[in-house]
RNA sequence: GUGGCCGUAGCUCAAUGGUAGAGUCCUGGAUUGUGAUUCCAGUUGUUGUGGGUUCGAGUCCCAUCGGUCACCCCA
C-alpha cells in the first residue's frame, strides 16, 4: 500500500453506490431543463487562460490564486482548466454566432477546477450544472431562472434552501457608488482587517460581505447602493421582485450580497442551505450584460446561475434519499461439460429480449454460484447443468418468493421469464 | 494559503509505552446439482508514509501525505 498512487488531492472518486444517486440526479436535472426550454451545450474543460482573466476579472481570488493554469509544453500556450462555465458558454455563443436568430436558453453540466484547500462541500474538482439565458433584457428571465431553481428543490425533495437577492446596478451606477464606498471605508480604516484593507482599492464591494464582526460594523453604516440606482435599474429589480412574489417564491433582500466574479451587473442571487456548514451556497448567479462585449462579441445581455452538484447530492443523502438500484432479472448458473457455451448464448438471447441477466463468471462450485446468485439480488436463478444441456432446457428457480422451481424448454424462455417476473 | 482535530483489516470500531483484536464482509465445509437463516473452520494488516526518543512505539516527538472543521473563497 505504501507505494500505491492516490487520487490527486481534492479530487474524488464517485463509487457505484453513490454514482447511482448521481445518475438519477442528472436525469432529473436534464428533464427539468427541457421543461423550461433550455438546451444543452458542451464546451471543453480546457480553455485559453486569457478567457478567464478577461471574463472573471484579473484581480478576483479565482483568477489570482485558484486556477489550474499551465503551459502546454508542445506549443507554449497558456491553458487553464475551467474554474466555471459561464465564460466558456459565452465564448462559444460568440464563436458560433448562436444569437444570430435571437436569444437562446442554454444549460451545461460537468466538472470545474479550482485549487482551494479541500473541505466538506469544497473540492478541487467539483461539478456544476448551470443555465445561461443569452440575449434577454427583461427581468422575466431573471425571474424564470430563480423560479425554476425553486421548482427543482421541490422536485428533489430538498427543504431549507433560502433565497437571497440583490442588485449591484449598472457599471456606471456602481462606479459612482464605489467611489463613495471607498471614501467611507477609508474614513474607518482603523477598524478594517488586513484582508479588507487589501481589497479596499482592488475590489471594495467585496469588503461588504466580510464575516469579520468589526468589518461588518463598518459595512453596516456604508452608503446604500439602492440610492445610486437609476430608474431603469430600479424598474428591473422591482420587476423581478414582482414576478417572484407572483410565483410565491420567498426571498430576502441582502444589500451586502455581492459576487466574486467581475462580470455581474444588476441582479445577483444565491440559494443557501444552513445544513452544509460553511459551504452553504448551493447555487449562485446573476446578470452579466457586459460579458459579450468584454469577450469581443457583439453586445448582448445574459443571465445565469451555477449550482454545485456535490453540495446538492450531500443534501439528498442527508435527507435519506436513495434511489432504487436496477437489479438483475436473472443470474445464470452453469456447471458441467459444455454448459458455459450454452449459458453464454442463452444470456445474450435474454438480454436481446430486454432482460437484465448476469452470467456467473470466475469459477466456483454449484453452491458458491447459488450464493452469488442470491447476493446479486436477481429475482431468479437460471440453472444450466449437464441434465438441462442434454434436454435443451433450463431450470428456473425463484429466489425471492416461495414458488417452486421448474424446468422449462429453452425455446420461449424469454417469454416465460417475462411472464414469471410479471406475476410476482 | 493559515490554524485546530483526526488517520488501526475492504467496512464499522477496540487495544495502560509491553505478543495487534472484535463485529461485518470474504473463502471453504455441514454426503453426489440448490441461495438468503444456523453451526464449524480459515485469510484479513509494512497500525497512512518517513524519521526520532526508548530495552521496547498503534500509543510519545518531528516531518510528510490524506481526511475533517473553521478562516479565506465559492457552487
Amino acid at each position: 500500500m505504501s507505494d500505491a498512487i492516490q487520487a490527486v488531492r481534492g479530487m474524488n472518486d464517485v463509487l457505484p453506490d453513490e454514482a447511482e444517486l448521481w445518475l438519477w440526479f442528472e436525469g432529473v436535472v436534464a428533464d427539468w431543463f427541457a421543461r423550461y426550454g433550455y438546451r444543452q451545450v458542451r464546451t471543453p474543460l480546457l480553455e485559453h487562460t486569457g478567457l478567464f482573466r478577461r471574463a472573471i476579472g484579473a484581480v478576483t481570488d479565482i483568477v489570482e490564486k485558484e486556477m489550474y493554469t499551465f503551459t502546454d509544453a508542445l506549443n507554449d500556450e497558456s491553458l487553464t482548466l475551467r474554474p466555471e462555465a459561464t465564460a466558456s458558454t459565452v465564448r462559444a455563443a460568440i464563436e458560433h454566432s448562436l444569437l444570430y436568430d435571437g436569444p437562446k436558453r442554454l444549460w451545461y453540466q460537468g466538472p470545474m477546477y479550482r485549487h482551494e484547500r479541500p473541505q466538506k462541500g469544497r473540492y478541487r474538482e467539483f461539478h456544476q450544472f448551470g443555465a445561461e439565458a443569452l440575449g434577454f433584457d427583461g427581468p422575466e428571465v431573471d425571474a424564470e431562472l430563480i423560479v425554476m431553481c425553486a421548482a427543482l428543490w421541490k422536485e428533489l425533495g430538498l427543504e431549507g434552501i433560502r433565497l437571497e437577492l440583490n442588485t449591484i446596478g449598472s457599471p456606471q451606477e456602481r462606479a459612482a457608488y464605489r467611489a463613495d464606498l471607498v471614501r467611507h471605508f477609508e474614513a474607518n480604516e482603523a477598524k478594517l482587517d488586513a484582508d479588507a484593507r487589501r481589497r479596499l482599492h482592488s475590489n471594495p464591494m467585496r469588503v461588504l460581505d466580510s464575516k469579520n464582526p468589526a468589518v461588518q460594523e463598518v459595512a453596516a453604516t456604508a452608503p446604500d447602493l439602492m440610492k445610486y440606482l437609476g430608474e431603469a435599474s430600479l424598474a428591473h429589480f422591482l420587476g423581478l421582485q414582482r414576478l417572484l412574489k407572483a410565483a410565491a417564491v420567498p426571498f430576502t433582500l441582502n444589500p451586502r450580497l455581492v459576487r466574486g466574479l467581475d462580470y455581474y451587473n444588476f441582479t445577483v442571487f444565491e440559494w443557501i442551505s444552513d445544513r452544509l456548514g460553511a459551504q452553504g451556497t448551493v447555487c449562485g448567479g446573476g446578470r452579466y450584460d457586459g460579458l459579450f462585449a468584454q469577450l469581443g462579441g457583439k453586445p448582448a445581455s445574459g443571465v445565469g446561475f451555477a449550482a454545485g452538484v456535490e453540495r446538492l447530492v450531500a443534501l439528498l443523502r442527508d435527507a435519506g434519499r436513495s434511489v432504487p438500484r436496477r437489479l438483475p432479472d436473472a443470474y445464470l448458473v452453469h456447471q458441467g461439460e459444455g454448459t458455459l457455451d450454452y449459458a453464454f448464448a442463452l444470456g445474450e438471447e435474454l438480454r436481446a429480449a430486454g432482460h437484465a441477466v448476469v452470467l456467473h463468471a470466475g469459477g466456483g462450485g454449484f453452491k458458491a454460484q447459488m450464493k452469488k446468485a442470491d447476493a446479486s439480488g436477481a429475482r431468479v436463478a437460471l440453472i444450466v447443468g449437464e441434465d438441462e444441456l442434454g434436454a435443451g432446457a433450463v431450470t428456473l428457480k425463484p429466489l425471492r418468493d416461495a414458488r417452486p422451481q421448474a424446468r422449462v424448454a429453452r425455446a420461449g424462455l424469454a417469454r416465460q421469464l417475462k411472464d414469471f417476473l410479471k406475476e410476482s
